[in-house]
DNA sequence: CCAGACGTTGTT
DNA sequence: GTCTGG
DNA sequence: CCAGACGTTGTT
DNA sequence: GTCTGG
């Protein structure tokens, strides 16, 4: 994913009450353990601003490295996975981003890297995903906060380069995802849904974002596929 | 009962 | 912490 | 997500 | 093939 807007932007943008962050770099390429913005309710009933690693590690976990496998969590199955049952009644979270990446799926047996996409909204404004956060602590008491990304089936926009998308919150409902009170089923599913069509542009970028070492606004700048087994799959539309 | 996992993605 | 598998 | 490592002994 | 690190 892409963080590119500061956070004093973003807290005015998500009217958050109290900012509680370091300066992140900006990043065209975040990968799974880095920090990132997110937005939760506090304790007090505050709307706050943290900067937490991307990638969950429950409070109850022994290995931080769990994180790895818990970067992005079904909406579908939300509410009966261990890791995620009770974070989803209250410890939701709001994950600003500039944008996100998928990789398009191959032709069975094809050798070439998968290619990437980049998806963001038509003027490049942020995006906000729904998330859960929870906090970790090591054995020297020192506390780590972590949050994870939920997904959905893909939209129109998306099909042709993913079958699932993070969920995108629309502002109307960004306060009731951060009730820390839990919600009926139903409301959840409604709210867990693919983003409407229009939301999101894409286009397919270089294979610079596919090392986490690479960063920089030009991994975000469309790129024609190369390779002869581009055109597989159809090109998405927006 | 205790031990061990706790997840998603995509691929075949 | 809670669930699943043995 | 993708890329890159995947190991031990013993030395400075 | 599978795990770890970014």
């Amino acid at each position: 994913m892409t963080a590119t807007t500061p956070k004093d932007t973003l807290a005015r943008l998500l009217e958050v009450d109290e900012v509680d962050a370091p300066d992140l770099p900006v990043s065209w390429n975040v990968a799974p353990t880095q920090p990132v913005y997110v937005v939760a309710t506090s304790s007090s009933g505050a709307r706050r601003l943290r900067a937490l690693r991307w990638g969950l590690v429950p409070n109850w976990a022994k290995d931080p490295r769990i994180a790895a496998k818990l970067i992005n969590a079904r909406a579908e199955t939300l509410s009966k996975r261990p890791a995620f049952r009770s974070l989803v009644a209250r410890r939701r979270a709001l994950v600003p981003v500039s944008g996100f990446y998928e990789w398009r799926g191959q032709p069975p047996g094809a050798r070439n890297p998968r290619q990437p996409f980049y998806f963001r909204r038509p003027g490049a404004e942020p995006l906000v995903f729904a998330g859960l956060w929870d906090v970790w602590f090591d054995a020297e008491d020192r506390p780590l906060r972590t949050c994870t990304v939920i997904t959905t089936t893909a939209n129109k926009t998306m099909t042709p380069v993913h079958h699932r998308m993070p969920v995108v919150l629309s502002p109307g409902h960004w306060d009731e995802w951060l009730n820390p009170e839990p919600l009926r089923p139903g409301r959840l599913a409604e709210l867990l849904v693919p983003a409407p069509e229009g939301l999101l542009k894409s286009f397919p970028v270089g294979l610079a974002v596919n090392s986490a070492l690479n960063d920089g606004p030009e991994l975000v700048e469309p790129h024609r596929p190369a390779g002869a087994q581009d055109g597989f799959w159809p090109a998405p539309a927006g």
